[in-house]
DNA sequence: CTCATATGTTAAGCTACCTCAACAGTCTTG
DNA sequence: CAAGACTGTTGAGGTAGCTTAACATATGAG
């Protein structure tokens, strides 16, 4: 199977993931999850709330009566943990060692939380606490990195063999339909 | 409007950004894209390839007439090299700083390619160049990473602050369905 | 030039996830 | 304990992306 199908054959999709996590966040604010609460945290209507949960059930990932309490399964509830700290962990890294804008890395943590493999988020999460860490090379590395060249052109020669042909930094800042801007 | 949902509003979905670089791929290797090489290429029937060449038509991404070749629009071939342009630097992250294996890595960045902000990416280069380069404090850091701690339990004190009550790393390992392995 | 083969399109149908409108069950309150 | 107000479900309908089967166009070999 070529790789880029293997999206819609995530364990849980996208939305899956938001509402798992909804269940979850009502369930530890207020102790229950209802229908409405969930259709009203998430901005969708109830009957997108009762058909998703059908979906959920099926997949074994929720237990809901008609008309009664949401509850996360084990199963469930693993999901929910799991994206809860994956986003976690890809929200502090963004921020703090990229140093991106909070709104962006909310949004692209929200994006891909439920696609990075554990292992990426274990490593990551290593890194960051590294990075943030009181050993002296990685104090050393904060104050390198913070003046470090921010184009290719101030790269050391030979540093740029990320790039090949083309500078990535340049594709990357290409707005969309218009020529690559010369920095 | 929720963040959640936007994950539906973005420029192009995962299927959209395979396709567009599939064609910009056919295109460079043999000079043309035909209906037939796509399918072909992306594993799907040509008639899936039909009716995604319609939307990617409205969109103003491609250019095909019935019968004819695809040609990307100067839009469309944008957002081609932009993706794959993201998928290097996300592959060259994870393998070379975070250490992931080839196969993960390769799926992890196929998935999100299209998700991460340009910034982000701009910002994920910059990292895995500095990191890579020849600078001494680089050097050094690569040296102290190679061996720092992989487990909670191994942080010096106060490092874990990213975790707050239950630690990050536990819930990111926590086989689904099962109790939190202890390490 | 014609016909078989290769290539491409259409049509119908499926799943996922959403909407709105109508209906049904539950709860509160007089 | 019944009326009305909430809350939840059903049903029909929409978009995106796929599938298969049947049909249409193009091409090149004799």
């Amino acid at each position: 199977m070529e790789i880029w199908k293997r999206y819609s054959e995530k364990e849980v999709s996208h939305s899956m993931a938001h509402y798992l996590q909804t269940v979850a966040q009502l369930k530890a604010e207020k102790g229950h999850a209802r229908v409405g609460d969930i259709a009203e945290y998430l901005g969708v209507s109830k009957s997108g709330v009762t058909s998703m949960l059908r979906s959920l059930e099926k997949r074994g990932l929720v237990r809901h009566e008609r008309y009664g309490c949401v509850e996360l399964t084990d199963e469930g509830s693993g999901f929910a943990s799991r994206t809860e700290s994956s986003r976690r962990v890809l929200s502090m890294f963004l921020t703090e060692i990229l140093g991106v804008a909070e709104d962006v890395a909310t949004e692209d943590a929200c994006m891909i939380e439920h696609l990075v493999s554990p292992e990426v988020s274990i490593e990551l999460l290593r890194l960051t606490t590294f990075i943030r860490s009181k050993h002296p090379a990685a104090a050393l590395f904060r104050d390198a990195y913070r003046t470090s060249p921010r184009s290719c052109k101030e790269h050391e020669p030979g540093a740029c063999d990320l790039c090949g042909a083309t500078c990535l930094r340049e594709s990357l800042i290409t707005p969309i339909g218009r020529a690559p801007v010369r920095i």
